[in-house]
DNA sequence: GATGAATGAGACTTCATTCAT
DNA sequence: AATGAATGAAGTCTCATTCAT
């Protein structure tokens, strides 16, 4: 569990990474951002990577819960198993809009294995996930040769390039609506 | 123009942030890369800064270059240009894996304003460019009333995700194939 | 007298400073050591310089009570308190080898003249007693006109090099037994 | 080759060490002593520890110099050579009286595997030399079962003693005279 | 064109210690 | 008796850049 203090690093390390990219994220910016001192911030984490480390767990876990939460529906058609999947995936960003320049930032990390692979390992968790309501799906019949790898490409690449211009564009349109849109589009061709 | 020099500078920065990401990125490392001294790096461009901004100028040239040729097929239908298009960016990037890292990486010019403007003008020339051509296709009647936006970043989005992957899984696999694929299953969706 | 605790952070201390070197002496590594918090430390001791002195006076001490049985031999012929007096010193590092470490890195101690001072008159109160008996023993006459100094440097010279070998070696070899050979071979050339 | 200000760098280092011992060896306190930036070391040095290295190397070569020299009079009787290594030992430290603290140091080095070896390497190259040295003594018939070990540790044991206390006594007295009669006494005692 | 020397700013981190509880 | 939180001082080192040559 975070502690309080804790819990406040890791809102300002995402918003620094927000604001100023992973460059901005220094330890002198957190410690003014949480008012104390530089050394004081390793009482609470053992050093810069434990802290994206936990941003990046933290993450992890909120996937998870929100995966559990689908198991409940697997009996649901799996139109709506995706549908509901990508609103969860837009709900979230639309809540942690500062998230978003972490979690797509890969190369971020390139210098910290143990980062990368967290990445990774969400990353892959979620393309399985897809894929596997993307097989229920009864596809439309041009895609009968299609192989579940390029509809899944189809799908996160749409959505990650959405997010990424939400954020650029200062959040200046409806995420979770215009996702929704998306997502119903992509589902009408592919069905 | 560039000079040799010149051009030698910016071919070892893209490898480098290729390679070891924006964070390896330092003169001393191009210096060695190059066989120079850092000082030396001064006498061709006025600042790191520049370095990138160059490559970026250099992509942006590349860019109109194919844009041009592109001018010549208007008479095509839409889709053939659309193919060809993409074929020409997967072509690029496979010739030059390296840029894929610089291109895609907006986060790291986040604060440079003179950069970030510079990536935001090729991704808004492009998309500007496909927005065009998909006004000539004729679309499936499912898309009636989807908006081009939409479509664009469905394009896009998978496209710049594939190229990702291509990379990420250590050029794996044809991109210039796998490309090839993505676009017709694309297109045949969109038709 | 010293409390439990403080016997305990004493031993930890110099199982530490053995271990690690001086350098290796922190409140962190110390307190792990003893599974207390670094500021509860300063409940028993003052500072870190006065464990490092209480380490000292506890070593003095024992020296002292070694110096007083020395006394009632007095009568015994030099060269039998020579062997026995070295023999106390062997049987006190083999007894306690972390505190060789301590007590013959003189460097250590350069910063806090209070230390300093102590290591000085630990030492300079050894040499004292060694060259009272050396006066009793009748000496080679190849000796007749060598001051006890150089003969008191032979000695423990010699001995300092020895336990500190035993000490590098990884108390590889009995350094009771060599040390009782090292003083007969030197007392053999002295008499 | 040192360059001068290498050179600079090194006297100043031995300096500080033999000052205030290896704890008052920081950066900050060197690069005030030769007038530089902190930075400015690290065109000259790769690291705090290859400055370290560098003087061991150099007291290294400067003894395979006179150990070469020594070569040259393998033919006169052995006490001669041994009081004349001596001699260049004491004469050494003479010239050179900061170096004692950092080479009779040896604790200092014990976090760096690198140093601790260059180290070891030294002292086990001048005990060889002793020990073939003495191999050639006719010693005396007391010593006949005596191994050349305890001899040698005799030896070193009581000059390292020595040049200590010429050290700690603020280079009170005059060392090489003393030394002289040191290894006289003893080489007499040997006989 | 190029370099060696140098630097201010700043990076992450460790240390002994203090204080409120 | 002990601790969690915090800190000033200091540690080594990197970075982009400047300047004299």
């Amino acid at each position: 569990m975070l502690s309080v203090r804790q819990q406040q690093i890791i809102e300002a390390s995402v918003g620094l990474i927000d604001e100023k990219g992973i460059q901005g994220f220094t330890l002198k910016n957190l410690s003014h951002e949480i008012g104390i001192s530089e050394p004081g911030i390793y009482r609470h984490f053992e050093s810069k990577v434990m802290i994206l480390s936990t941003i990046l767990d933290t993450f992890k876990q909120k996937m998870n819960g929100y995966h559990e939460l689908l198991e409940n529906e697997k009996e649901n058609p799996a139109e709506e198993q995706i549908v509901e999947f990508f609103n969860m995936i837009f709900g979230f960003f639309n809540a942690n809009p500062a998230l978003v320049s972490v979690i797509f930032a890969e190369e971020i990390f390139q210098n910290e294995p143990v980062l990368t692979k967290k990445v990774l390992e969400i990353q892959e968790t979620n393309e399985k996930i897809i894929k596997e309501m993307l097989k229920g799906l009864s596809l439309n019949s041009k895609l009968s040769n299609t192989s579940p790898e390029i509809t899944s490409i189809v799908m996160f690449g749409a959505v990650r390039l959405l997010v990424r211009k939400w954020k650029m564009s200062n959040y200046s349109f409806d995420l979770k609506q215009k996702g929704e849109t998306l997502i119903d589009t992509i589902l009408n061709l592919l069905k």
